[in-house]
RNA sequence: GCUCAUAUAGCUCAGUUCGGUAGAGCACUUCCUUGGUAAGGAAGAGGUCAUCGGUUCAACUCCGAUUAUGAGCUCCA
């Protein structure tokens, strides 16, 4: 006699055990027909999931996020049932889903093409069609592994054998004569899976080891209506369109070439946008309390032994030899500010130092992680090292953090997302050290209330860390900045200060960053605005454009002046029409266009036009400039 | 590094179905046009079809290798 509680509070009851459906279509035939699956007391359970005692249920629909995620999964194993029909052969491994979708691992030896991939999609259209029920039973272990064994499914097989306990009841799903095993919950029938699309296919290790056989991996999109699945692939043109290498080439901000690969030529515009981007962080670090300082690309082999580099990242870094001794291109600044800091007896008074660098590194990464600027093999960081002593950790990060929403909000990045990340299993230093740095990390977060996750593992092989992702405008997240403690590099290095009761002590350091890499930060920002920069990063923030060559001379004069003035001003005096020039410039995504024509040389004006169209109307160039100078003042915010 | 795909004019891309050395638009050059807020007109020039090798009478096309790029995987100190 099952009392059922609803989430409302009210109250249903049964005089037998019954299903989350038949619940479903007790309170209405409506919500039946919606029914995707059951959350009793908490726990997701199938449809058909019989209660036997009281319980709280709430029953999912395509409108819950639940609904939405046992939508992907049902169509990961669609997904295996056309498979399954097209090549018998196929062996499927694990078939979970992501943000937005699923994807499969299938071991097939014929390679999937674009052909395949509508095939596959054609045939789980015309499997949903028919809406037929998914069936679950409940099974022993052994019987599960009997019935993939009987099937040659070898990559189950070896889950049963290797993850499931042997008094596990796994569940199966028959899709008609297609099985797959999984914890569930599914769909009930296909009539919820009709709204897919396959994206792509790709190679995936089994189990994620590059040591196992490459799978070949199908990823899909699902939702649980035709409107959410046309906004999301809308949503995924939108990102191609801001896609960083094709704004990059067409505005002429940067090139890359074969013959420095993970490289990046930069083009006068796009220099343009890193110098004032670094003056404005030369600034910031200024007045924060930092000291710029500059040290070499180059330095030998020894020094990279004692840091811990060569022997833990040594394939990584670029090597030279010259004078029978070995050197390597710095990978990372820190041991470079340690010798900084190394010169001269430090006081505890000199605490906390704060050294800066725009520093250029060269990591040799594998070939197949490179990706436009945005992931390279030269780049250069926003670096600092702090230097302090283990009581001002908390502090130091708390103003860190602070600066770096600050420097955000100028680039127009309202929300940050806060993760901290644990000792990695490849790292120096003792557990001690390392409980103390995460703990202190984890300390000053929480003096901050700020929300935020755990990434387990996932720290730097010499510390925890915190990292700082910002999201664009269309959604996207972005990790940028990062602090990191260290309580093992200035040790190894021999950093020591003198304490207050004259005793020699070593000092923490806190490895940091607000942009991360200029490279990628730039390509961040070309996807975010699209190329269209704000006036106090843009590379030409007004063009003069003349109505005829009668009005050059006036055009060059208003060029000169306002270049005097400090801003980025070139003319556009070529013998061309107006409509043509304001039609390129508006595509070069030029903030403000000024056309001069006999009337504005007779008043001694501009004609302002605004990127996007927005006529200005004649201003004086004092007008201008004044209207010019509070739009770069604004930088990035709203 | 691994899997799959891709590489044609400065750019964006056709094309060679079945091997007989290539085409468009934009950009560029010249000429005409001096025109007021998203493309004025005409003519012209421009490519060893990524590189190297193989098959062939003949390769841009087929095959192999290399390099780079793309999507993922692995990695990201």
């Amino acid at each position: 006699m099952p009392v059922i509680t609803l989430p409302d509070g009210s109250t249903r009851e049964f005089e037998q055990s019954v299903t989350v459906m038949e619940v479903a279509a007790d309170i209405g035939p409506g919500l039946a027909k919606a029914t995707i699956a059951g959350r009793i007391d908490g726990e997701r359970v199938d449809a058909c999931d019989l209660i036997e005692k009281d319980a709280e249920l709430t029953i999912i629909t395509a409108r819950d996020e639940d609904g939405l995620e046992i939508i992907r999964h049902s169509c990961a194993h669609l997904l295996g049932h056309a498979v399954k029909q097209l090549w018998p052969e196929a062996k499927m491994a694990i078939g979970p889903t992501i943000e937005n979708g699923f994807y499969y691992d299938i071991d097939l030896d014929h390679a999937l093409t674009d052909d395949d991939m509508l095939k596959i999609e054609e045939r789980m259209k015309s499997l949903a069609a028919t809406n037929y029920d998914v069936v679950k039973k409940k099974v022993s272990w052994q019987e599960a592994r009997d019935v993939f064994a009987g099937r040659d499914e070898v990559y189950k097989v070896e889950i049963l054998d290797d993850d499931i306990d042997r008094e596990d009841k796994p569940g199966l799903y028959h899709h008609e004569e297609y099985v797959d095993m999984c914890r569930g919950p599914h769909v009930p029938s296909m009539k919820f899976c009709q709204h897919f699309k396959l994206m792509r296919t790709s190679g995936a290790y089994w189990r994620a080891d590059s040591g196992n056989k490459m799978l070949q991996r199908i990823y899909g999109t699902a939702w649980g209506d035709k409107k959410q699945l046309k906004k999301h692939l809308n949503f995924l043109l939108e990102a191609v369109k801001r896609d960083h290498r094709k704004i990059g080439k067409k505005l002429n901000f940067f090139h890359m070439q074969d013959e420095a690969p993970g490289m990046v030529f930069w083009h006068p515009k796009g220099w343009s946008i890193y110098v004032a981007i670094e003056s404005y962080m030369r600034d910031v670090q200024r007045n924060n309390g930092y000291q710029e300082i500059r040290t070499p690309l180059v330095v030998e082999k020894s020094l990279w032994e004692k840091s811990g580099h060569w022997e833990k990242f040594r394939e990584n870094m670029f090597t030279v030899e010259s004078e029978s001794r070995d050197y390597a291109v710095k990978p990372m600044n820190c041991p470079c500010h340690v010798q900084v800091f190394n010169q001269g007896l430090k006081s505890y008074r000199d605490l906390p130092l704060r050294l800066a660098e725009f520093g250029s590194c060269h990591r040799n990464e594998a070939s197949g992680t490179l990706q436009g600027i945005m992931r390279v093999r030269a780049f250069t960081q926003d670096d600092a090292h702090i230097f302090c002593d283990e009581s001002a950790i908390q502090e130091e990060v708390s103003v860190f953090a602070n600066l770096l929403f600050e420097v955000y909000k100028d680039f127009g990045f309202d929300e940050v997302l806060v993760r901290l990340s644990t000792r990695p299993e490849q790292r120096v230093g003792s557990d001690e050290v390392w409980d103390k740095s995460e703990k202190a990390l984890a300390g000053a977060l929480d003096a901050l209330e700020l929300d935020w996750l755990t990434l387990p593992g996932e720290g730097a092989f010499y510390g925890p860390k915190i990292e700082f992702s910002l999201r664009d405008c269309i959604g996207r997240v972005w990790q940028c900045g990062t602090i990191q403690v260290d309580f093992s590099m200035p040790e190894r290095l021999g950093a020591q200060y003198v304490a207050e009761d004259g005793s020699r002590k070593t000092p923490v350091m806190l490895h940091r960053a607000i942009l991360g890499s200029f490279e990628r930060f730039i390509g961040i920002l070309i996807e975010q605005y699209e190329g269209a920069f704000p006036a106090w990063l843009a590379p030409e923030q007004a063009i003069l454009l003349n109505i005829t060559d009668k009005h050059a001379e006036y055009a060059k004069k208003v060029e000169n002046s306002l270049r005097n003035s400090g801003f980025r001003v070139n003319s556009d005096l070529r013998n061309e029409k107006i409509g043509f020039k304001i039609r390129e410039h508006t595509i070069g995504k030029v903030p403000y266009l000024l056309v001069v024509g006999d009337q504005e040389v007779a008043d001694n004006t501009v004609s302002v036009r605004a990127r996007g169209g927005n006529d200005l109307g004649s201003m004086t160039l004092e007008q201008f400039c004044d209207h010019l100078s509070t739009d770069i003042s604004r930088r990035g915010r709203k």
